[in-house]
DNA sequence: TTGGAAAGTCAACATAGCTGACATAAAATC
DNA sequence: GATTTTATGTCAGCTATGTTGACTTTCCAA
């Protein structure tokens, strides 16, 4: 296979030629991966009847126990309504539990039960099995490359959010 | 700014030590950074009453002029009552055109016209701002890593199809 | 103490996926 | 020439996930 795909994008010397041609390809490359990316745990999902948008909720609420509805909010994206419906059906279904708050009673705190933690660990082997795939195919340098383009494209929001979450990533 | 950020996922020498948490801090940059890749044509989108399914459409049949439906539907892997919905309305507005084949009666070909390419421009226009601001941010080295570890996180179908469309990238 | 802000819930609607069934026309095959 | 396959389009109906608007409960501060 080719192994400097991509690679025309660039001179020797690492100054930029990038035509508006290969800048498109670029774009196009970021939707064929992101399909690849959630078809694992698209497949897992809809063998339990959910989507992405139960994914992403059960994804952070166990990266953060404990963590508010708001909190959520701000990070998925979405509008309250739209991230209640998924919250509500994952609470019926006993993945998720939502614990009022004891200082402000307003606040419901989410955790995972242990059907919710096992959903989600199934969930996060097959996205690292995807993720550790594609490293080891592209190579140490390029996930390197491919992290700082990635915090690059992230709006300035989400960019200063992700670096915040980032903190306890340093073993 | 932390020059370094991703660096911690690899030892000086080149060899991977990723943790499962360091995989899946991949994972949710990848999910931010859709976000934010998507967010321009968004908005434009919006402007116009369209939604993304319209904008792969545009972007696809802009990009090979005269492909057939079932050409698109393979590209774009949606069922053929999904996209059809699309480019009806796509039609309708004025901004496809749909011809029959010479060759082949059967089939439809696809072309922009002035005012599918007005909008085709005005949404690649923002997209490619975005990846040049990201490839600029993350320098030279990171894009070769970027698109070498995008390509191989696609399912193997998508990729064997996305190299061969960049055959023509190669000025 | 009361009035506004914040957190969460309920209802109703839109978009864009999906499946299934079916129609038409053209091409390919027997 | 008759039959089958292929390419496309359409109708009906379902699901997932976004949206806005209206509402309740709770908290806090003037």
């Amino acid at each position: 296979m080719d192994d400097r795909s991509g690679s025309d994008a660039l001179d020797g010397g690492g100054l930029l030629f990038l035509t508006d041609e290969q800048l498109l390809k670029g774009s196009e490359a970021m939707f064929f991966a992101y399909r690849g990316f959630t078809a694992d745990p698209d497949r897992i999902l809809a063998d339990s009847g959910y989507g992405r948008a139960h994914h992403r909720a059960i994804h952070f609420i166990g990266r953060t126990p404990g963590t508010t509805v708001n909190n959520l909010l701000a990070i998925l994206g979405v509008t309250k309504q739209s991230l209640n419906r998924v919250l509500r059906s994952l609470i019926e279904d006993g993945l998720v539990e939502s614990r009022v708050g004891t200082k402000d009673k307003r606040e419901r705190h989410l955790f995972l039960t242990d059907t919710g933690d096992a959903l989600d660990r199934s969930l996060s082997d097959a996205q690292r099995a995807r993720m550790r795939a594609a490293y080891s195919a592209a190579g140490p340098e390029a996930v390197q490359g491919f992290r700082k383009v990635l915090e690059a494209m992230m709006d300035p929001d989400m960019k200063r959010r992700f670096n915040r979450m980032r903190e306890g990533e340093k073993r």
